[in-house]
RNA sequence: GGGCGAUUAGCUCAGUUGGGAGAGCACCGCCCUUACAAGGCGGGGGUCACUGGUUCAAGCCCAGUAUCGCCCA
């Protein structure tokens, strides 16, 4: 073996020799358990990055757990189609490259040249995932556009608009006025600015006054554009103020139209001026207030989100309608609506209608992917009745069938659940799932899976000309059938009897409306058992955390903080990493501070650390419930453990090559093994059994670090050390028991291990397998470590913490007084009980290799002993003879310290006790650990003073 | 405004029926000892955000305050 652990000459190879021999795929016993992960679907044009990292870690793990006890296991793959993200970039490549928008290639070339993108760049994630090891079955990888996929899409759409869950209406949608498509209320990010609130005064009809005697009533806004579209006034009902005007009109400056002034609830009285404009096809609350009192809606704005050269005026209904004229003043027209708004402010101040300006703090809504606000906007779309779907879905958590971990997220999901809005599916873009809904000339719309169907079923012979709708459905809306559509639905097929439901979901609470609430909906909408009841997707949600920069900030591409995955792996130079953040920016001034920003986090660039360090990380960081700043000293010191693993393995395979192990033909032969040995075994066991617990309850934490914890301190901190004496002087026997237990607790150690760091533990155990002759193809097939109550030798453990304590106590004077470890030393013990003698016989051995004892001399009570520097081990005394070396201030510092540490806490333990409360309310078991340990520190503080005394008076 | 979460060592974080404050990294001292200097041995370091309450006993339970973060309106 290689005296440092290097991952490049070892994880590719096996990752490959797994993937040949058909490893990943489920077995196919269906005798036996199985089990399931669906990967949450990445962007197929995208690239992987440290969340992706992390949650293919978290469920790497869980799937190899499960797999190695046996179970059916499928970790099913598949990419994302990514509507209007993909779009955007391929849009993005287009103009860069020729200079050509979509609209000039047209709807078809431009889908091709997606597809095409698709093909190029859908490998990166694959080999991505590759190099990070995870063990997903490669032939069943799904696209969310592929046809089977599509087919599912079809289908559902079509069922749900035949079960009147699916609707067509023109309403009120979120535009992005940047990409020219509706998108959900989800994509939709309110951010809070500071604005200002107009007062305008809107002259009254016919000489109305009001109470006060004013021919005007003041409205407030803080977006005076839309007022071209306003339809009505609203005043509070109980308004003493306006009560009257209720009924009469105004004359709405510029278009001279005439409105009506109107009591609705939705007027607050002690906000503004009381009074409120209406624009019911431009405003959310206005809409709705609109449709409470019948007011016509008008459209003011263009797609672009200009003002029209002629208004849409529609009835509350959405339907065409002459009330009001379609007439807009000249100077308006074909303005921005930035531009508009300081002409009506201007031209209402010229008309003296501008009452005052007041500064206003407003949220306003922006599009998550395009950045602009948003303008609501009156359209057609396509939705989902979600409110019986939901219901459902609420149940499915509250009753238990599916669990969140960490269970606060179902606080999250219920309150959304609750009050959830229609979804509004249709997206006016070119890459997605055309809606499969077709057009006559009269405009009446037929649902079906195919135009042929649509004829068929309606009887409309080719004469009737058909149309398809050119929309495309939300991406949320294949995803969202992602379970069960990957596993062949609508055909009843096999794998969705055998993995459906499936067991765990790993995703991020980010996406916890957008994908894990829909898919919940519509999974229990389509997915029944034999007797009816519904299907939920999967029964756990695990809940990973954002992964943060090293300052606690948000990775994304414009800031320049993103980390790739394969960075940490292969290491990265610095000037390859200062390009590869800075290159491709959309705003390029932003480069130069995310150079200096990159130079100053990684100065010497990133090296490699290999995807195990990675990967036992991320779940070394993995606790619940909180984000994670990324943090390259960990994966350092990750990587220093994979080291210490990869070098105590070539310590037990060096030491057992070629020798009698008791394995193969060697079995059989006499074996004895070491109190190190009995010892090992068992905190092996105790480690298995916690390790288990960990996996179990989702604490990736936990498990790494009892991983950790046993490699590290257990195994080579101790035993490796305690073997060293047996190897090197012991009988034939016991060296046989030793490199037995070495390559034993090693092998259950790297299976063990194996789930969280594939590579190396395959490796080390391909070469342990090749001393110990046992059978096996690889590790990633061999059954999970189970606990074994018998292997733990509660003796062997008390007799082993003995041996630590005595060499720890000869240590700490060793390293106090700064005797050089090359200087051999002689015991003396006093006040030593039976145990302790015949532990001092039976582990000379273990003593002296581990504190290079000389001899170890027991001393009778009032026998008269050298001056020394001394230790105590409960009542055992330690003495090792300084022989004039003695650093008479440096022994008595040291005892001193440790002297008002046993009197601070034996001070602590003795108020307790003499509490009369404490003794007659504690438990007796609580009083008498505490009276135990009294007595003991009791003995330590007055032995320490006599020592003391002893020293002072030479 | 409503809801959720966080606050523990210099940094990043554990602390699961309330009963001896922990880990990794960083720090200080010694050591290239035949698995590993990506190492070994020894050591220092915390008013568990704050206030009050429950309890014999609170990092943990309850109430409130502060700061930070996220979601919703």
């Amino acid at each position: 073996m290689e005296k440092t652990y290097n991952p490049s000459a070892i994880e590719q190879k096996n990752y490959q020799n797994w993937e040949e021999k058909g490893y990943f795929k489920p077995h196919g016993d269906t005798s036996k358990e199985s089990f399931c992960v669906m990967i949450p679907p990445p962007n197929v044009t995208g690239s992987l990055h440290m969340g992706h990292a992390f949650q293919d870690t978290i469920m790497d793990t869980i799937i190899r757990y499960q797999r190695m006890q046996g179970k059916n296991t499928l970790w099913q793959m598949g990419t994302d189609h990514a509507g209007i993200a993909t779009q955007m970039v391929v849009e993005r490549k287009l103009f860069a490259e020729t200079g050509q928008t979509r609209k000039e290639l047209g709807r078809e070339t431009f889908i091709e040249k997606i597809w095409d993108w698709k093909k190029e760049s859908g490998n990166t994630i694959c080999k991505q995932m590759r190099r990070l090891g995870t063990s997903v079955d490669w032939d069943r990888e799904r696209f969310t556009m592929d046809d089977g996929l599509s087919a599912a899409v079809k289908k559902v759409f079509v069922d749900l608009y035949n079960d009147d869950l699916i609707y067509r209406g023109k309403r009120l949608v979120n535009w992005d006025p940047k990409l020219h498509t509706a998108i959900s209320d989800l994509e939709v990010e309110s951010k809070d600015v500071k604005g200002f609130m107009w007062h305008f005064r809107y002259p009254l009809a016919d000489g109305a006054l009001t109470a006060d005697g004013k021919d005007h009533i003041v409205v407030a806004t803080t977006r005076p554009e839309t007022m071209l579209g306003d339809t009505g006034v609203a005043v509070n009902p109980e308004d003493p103020r306006y009560q009257d005007l209720i009924g009469k009109n105004i004359v709405l400056p510029f278009t001279n139209r005439l409105i009506p002034i109107l009591g609705d609830d939705h007027a607050d009285m002690e906000k503004g001026t009381g009074c409120v404009k209406i624009t019911p096809a431009h405003d959310f609350n206005d809409y709705e207030v609109g449709k409470r009192n019948n007011l016509p809606m008008i459209n003011v704005l263009t797609f672009e989100a200009c003002i029209r050269d002629e208004a849409e005026v529609f009835n509350s209904m959405g339907e065409k309608s002459d009330d009001y004229s379609t007439e807009l003043p000249k100077q308006f027209q074909g303005l921005t609506r930035e531009d508009a708004r300081k002409l009506v402010v201007s031209e209402l101040d010229a008309l003296g209608l501008l009452d005052e300006i007041k500064p206003h703090d407003l949220t306003v809504p922006y599009g998550d992917r395009g950045g602009v606000v948003i303008e609501p906007m009156l359209t057609d779309q396509w939705y989902v009745r979600v409110a019986p779907l939901a219901k459902t879905a609420t149940e499915a958590v509250a009753n238990g069938d599916i669990k969140f971990v960490p269970q606060q997220y179902e606080n999250l999901y219920n309150a959304w659940m609750s009050d959830v809005n229609d979804w509004c599916i249709s997206r006016q873009l070119w890459w997605g799932h055309r809606i499969p809904a077709w057009y006559d000339e009269s405009g009446k719309v037929y649902v079906a899976h195919t135009e042929a169907e649509v004829r068929t079923e309606h009887n409309l012979d080719d004469s009737v000309k058909l149309t398809q709708d050119d929309d495309v459905l939300d991406t949320w809306f294949s995803s969202g059938l992602w379970t069960f559509s990957t596993l062949g639905w609508p055909e009843k097929t096999m794998d969705l009897k055998t993995f459906h439901s499936t067991d765990v979901l790993v995703t991020g609470f980010d996406i916890i409306f957008f994908w894990v609430a829909r898919m919940i909906m519509m999974t229990m909408h389509f997915m029944k058992n034999e007797d009816g009841t519904p299907q939920v997707p999967f029964k756990t949600i695990y809940m990973t955390g954002l992964i943060r920069d090293e300052n606690g900030e948000k990775m994304s591409k414009s800031k320049g903080n993103v980390l790739d995955p394969l960075d940490m792996i292969d290491g990265i130079d610095l000037e390859s990493l200062v390009t590869k953040r800075c290159g491709n920016m959309m705003q390029p001034k932003m480069a130069k501070k995310i150079e200096k920003q990159t130079r100053k986090a990684f100065p010497n660039g990133i090296e490699a650390h290999g995807t195990d360090a990675l990967r036992f990380t991320l779940a070394a960081m993995a606790s619940t419930g909180r984000d994670i700043h990324w943090d390259m000293n960990r994966l350092e010191g990750y990587r220093n453990f994979c080291n210490k693993l990869w070098n105590a393995s070539r310590y037990v395979l060096m030491s057992s090559e070629e020798t009698p192990c008791g394995f193969g033909d060697d079995a059989g032969n006499e074996m004895q093994l070491s109190l190190a040995d009995r010892w090992i075994q068992g905190q092996m066991q105790t480690t298995i059994k916690e390790f288990r617990h960990a996996l179990d309850t989702y604490r990736f934490d936990l498990a790494a670090n009892i991983l950790y914890q046993f490699t590290w301190d257990q195994f080579c901190g101790w035993y490796l050390e305690l073997t060293k004496p047996i190897l090197f002087k012991g009988s034939e026997a016991e060296q046989r028991g030793t490199r037995h237990t070495l390559l034993n607790v090693l092998e259950t150690l790297l299976r063990l291990a194996h789930p969280i760091m594939p590579f190396m533990t395959e490796e080390i155990w391909q070469r342990v397998k090749g001393v110990t002759g046992l059978g096996g193809e690889s590790i990633m097939i061999e059954p999970f470590p189970e606990f074994d109550a018998k292997l733990v030798d509660e003796k062997a453990v008390e007799d082993l913490e003995w041996v630590k304590q005595i060499i720890m106590a000869i240590r700490n004077i060793r390293g106090e007084m700064d005797i050089s470890p090359k200087i051999p030393l002689n015991l003396l013990v006093k006040n030593a009980s039976d145990d302790d003698q015949r532990r001092f016989t039976e582990n000379q051995a273990f003593l002296s290799a581990l504190t290079k004892l000389e001899s170890v001399t027991i001393v009778a009570e009032g026998e008269t002993t050298p001056v020394s520097a001394t230790a105590l081990v409960g009542e055992l005394e330690l003495l090792i003879p300084m022989a004039g070396l003695i650093d008479v201030d440096a022994e008595l510092t040291r005892l001193s310290k440790q002297l008002e540490k046993a009197q601070k806490e034996l001070g602590k333990i003795s108020g307790k006790l003499s509490n009369e409360r404490f003794v007659s309310n504690a438990p007796e078991a609580v009083i008498t650990k505490e009276r135990g340990k009294q007595a003991e520190l009791q003995t330590t503080c007055d032995k320490l003073s006599e020592q003391i005394e002893t020293i002072k008076a030479l």
